[in-house]
DNA sequence: GTTTTATTATTAATATATTAATGATTAATA
DNA sequence: TATTAATCATTAATATATTAATAATAAAAC
């Protein structure tokens, strides 16, 4: 009845991370950006510009941490910031001629190792993956839980 | 034919890690420790002792880390270290009477989390879902990747 | 129109991740 | 057994995560 530690949900989902990540780290070093720099680069394809806030929401990074990450981007020279003129509380990021050709050199081995994954497994079990972690991340109140409601 | 950025398997496991670990944080801010101190607390469950690389392996945190994640369970008096006689490079740790204590308070309401994790889904899709991480999981070198073998 | 409330980006403080390197110790080998 | 190689915990340097707070600005309410 007890769960194993090892088996709980965010130590499987660690675990994949884990063996995952260095696939694709590996390209990245080559290029010397980290995983959340790429992250960035990776939402601003095909993009004018997006918001320091819209960029958060895509690549799923704490603003906070966006910062600093912009930040190294920009010394980089790969993105520039431009304090918008109609709201001036927003922040547009903006993608460079080093950034945008970081981004096509980049992307077609990204997209190499992404089907280098997905054709591990057959698309219905691809397509299974996504149903059932949709399922698990369906929203579910603290107290529901505090209260031990089974549902 | 393009993947989509937030269909890929890194940003569809971070998606489910950014929305579970929160449940898991309410606890955790309840006892005033944090997702990794947990990990190690849980690994030392019914155990005397584990080395610090042993706790490395089984929790997935990097070495590195783990020395100031013991630092600051050592400070607040949940584990201790002892250098190993036989061998004196490995340093056992040890849960205190006060960390034996906070893993009883804690585990059953962990547990208590977990299930209501595993009850959003059949007892099959749960099977399922291990069953195809593990397929990602497989190790395949980088070299093949480079290449672009489909395999 | 002025006070209040929200929003955006940012800073601050602390904890952790990543990579490479180091000191102490033990195992392996010539 | 003297030397070399491997192992364990740790340090160092840089990057990121987490939580709370702040400054600037804009929207809402009065």
């Amino acid at each position: 009845m007890m769960p194993k530690f090892l088996d709980s949900l965010p130590m499987i989902l660690s675990r994949s991370l884990d063996r995952i990540m260095p696939v694709y780290r590996t390209l990245f070093q080559e290029h010397a950006i980290t995983d959340q720099q790429w992250r960035v680069m990776r939402a601003l394809w095909e993009q004018k510009h997006l918001t320091s806030r819209q960029i958060a929401e895509i690549t799923l990074l704490p603003s906070p941490s966006l910062v600093g990450i912009l930040d190294r981007l920009e010394k980089k020279g790969f993105v520039g910031r431009l304090r918008s003129i109609e709201d001036r509380r927003l922040v547009y990021i903006v993608p460079t001629q080093a950034g945008r050709e970081l981004q096509e050199l980049m992307l077609p081995k990204i997209e190499q190792i992404h089907d280098s994954f997905t054709q591990k497994v057959t698309p219905e079990e691809w397509g299974e993956l996504n149903r059932i972690l949709e399922k698990l991340n369906e929203y579910k109140t603290t107290s529901e839980i505090a209260s031990g409601n089974r549902v």
